[in-house]
DNA sequence: ACTTCACATATGAAATTTCGTATGTGAATT
DNA sequence: AATTCACATACGAAATTTCATATGTGAAGT
């Protein structure tokens, strides 16, 4: 799905859970990510953070690629300015929230 | 409640709901209303109102002053910058989202 | 072609959120 | 002090969200 057009209450209701919250600052910082990236930085179960990316994907906060047997997530190109502003701005400015999973990226892109 | 410490996952929830989005959204725009404001603006029961606005008292979003008979409300003056910035940013590129609620306004001061 | 690896989806249960209705509280008016 | 007005809270029901578990899909290796 194309980013044409975000609500900004479906916008903050992608953004109002842990995992997909987490999720979206750790690809403002790192760019992208593959779904084992992810499980890894965030210790949660491979099917949860499947479910919430495809969340993140039906409202058009993502964009996946796949790349031989891996598909990398990175915030869709098309996100509207104020929406990647509100999550630049999240990540710049609350660090500890989301730190200790970037530290758990063992990814060598890091 | 003082706003000295608010977590991104926590400000997000509150602004993952239709009615304390949008009240949020007139409080940066408008500074201050009183309940029987977003009533009218919103065209919702008094109940829901006041309901949703106790959570986001509770999580240090809002302050409330009582003036008579007549308690208004205000986005809370030590609200963290960042948080601050999110929303008035999202005001400032979302007015289609709540230009209706703002119309139904019909305090004197607008 | 069979297996393995990386990831997606389906299903029902459990937890959380939201809501309408009824009732409570405080300030002002009479 | 009784009533009214503006607002807050309590309660259970309904809707929504989240989750664990199991199963499905596609790409790559053997």
């Amino acid at each position: 799905m194309s980013a044409c057009f975000l609500s900004p209450l479906t916008f903050f209701k992608c953004l109002s859970e842990d995992t997909r919250l987490k999720t979206l600052l750790m690809l403002s910082v790192k760019g992208e990510l593959c779904v084992c990236d992810l499980t890894d930085a965030l210790q949660l179960s491979q099917p949860k953070i499947s479910r919430h990316l495809a969340d993140l994907r039906k409202c058009g906060l993502v964009l996946d690629t796949r790349k031989g047997k891996w598909v990398y997530y990175q915030l869709h190109p098309d996100l509207p300015a104020w929406a990647l502003d509100v999550i630049k701005n999240t990540a710049t400015h609350n660090d500890e929230y989301f730190s200790e999973a970037l530290s758990n990226l063992s990814c060598t892109s890091c």
